[in-house]
DNA sequence: GCCAACGTTGGC
DNA sequence: GCCAACGTTGGC
């Protein structure tokens, strides 16, 4: 059992769109970033915890729990001519990207950024180190602990 | 909208 | 294989 924190953008997919889609379920479509892809291909599996995070937006922070709920499987907007995220050295036979699917366990108060970097014991936590842009980074055990028990409140 | 930091591309 | 140029991320 591994933890992971995962950025979206919440003007492409809030927690609350997350919280409204079938199965409240969503294909982690769009990462294009060698070593955020290995993590989903490589490391990921069905049952692993996810803190859900809103990037680049008014409020960034965590905003929900989530698990893996599929292992990893080409990313379909890869093929597709009319996505932003289509490409063209792609094909059906050797795709380039995978993604998993994520589904919401529960949505959280707001744990801002600001409020991550309060906590010593977060200190070493990948998203908080300067320079870090990886949108989907492994969370130590005693962080997700630390988080989800101390952070979220009921 | 700015800009620091980082990743990718491609010429050589 | 180097590295300059360019594109992207994401907090502020």
């Amino acid at each position: 059992m591994r933890y992971w924190l995962m950025k979206s953008e919440p003007s492409d997919v809030s927690i609350d769109d997350l919280a409204n889609l079938p199965n409240q379920s969503v294909a982690w479509y769009g990462v294009r970033n060698y070593q955020a892809r290995n993590f989903m291909r490589d490391q990921m599996h069905i049952g692993d915890g996810v803190l859900f995070y809103h990037s680049n937006c008014k409020e960034p922070g965590i905003t929900g729990i989530a698990r893996v709920s599929s292992s990893a499987y080409p990313d379909a907007k890869q093929f597709d001519k009319n996505s932003k995220y289509f490409d063209p050295k792609a094909t059906q036979e050797t795709p380039r990207w995978f993604n998993v699917d994520v589904q919401l366990v529960k949505k959280t108060n707001l744990i801002s950024l600001a409020e991550l970097r309060n906590h010593p014991e977060l200190e070493h936590m990948r998203t908080l180190q300067r320079g870090n842009r990886l949108s989907i980074t492994p969370l130590d055990p005693a962080e997700w602990k630390f988080i989800t028990g101390q952070l979220v409140r009921n």
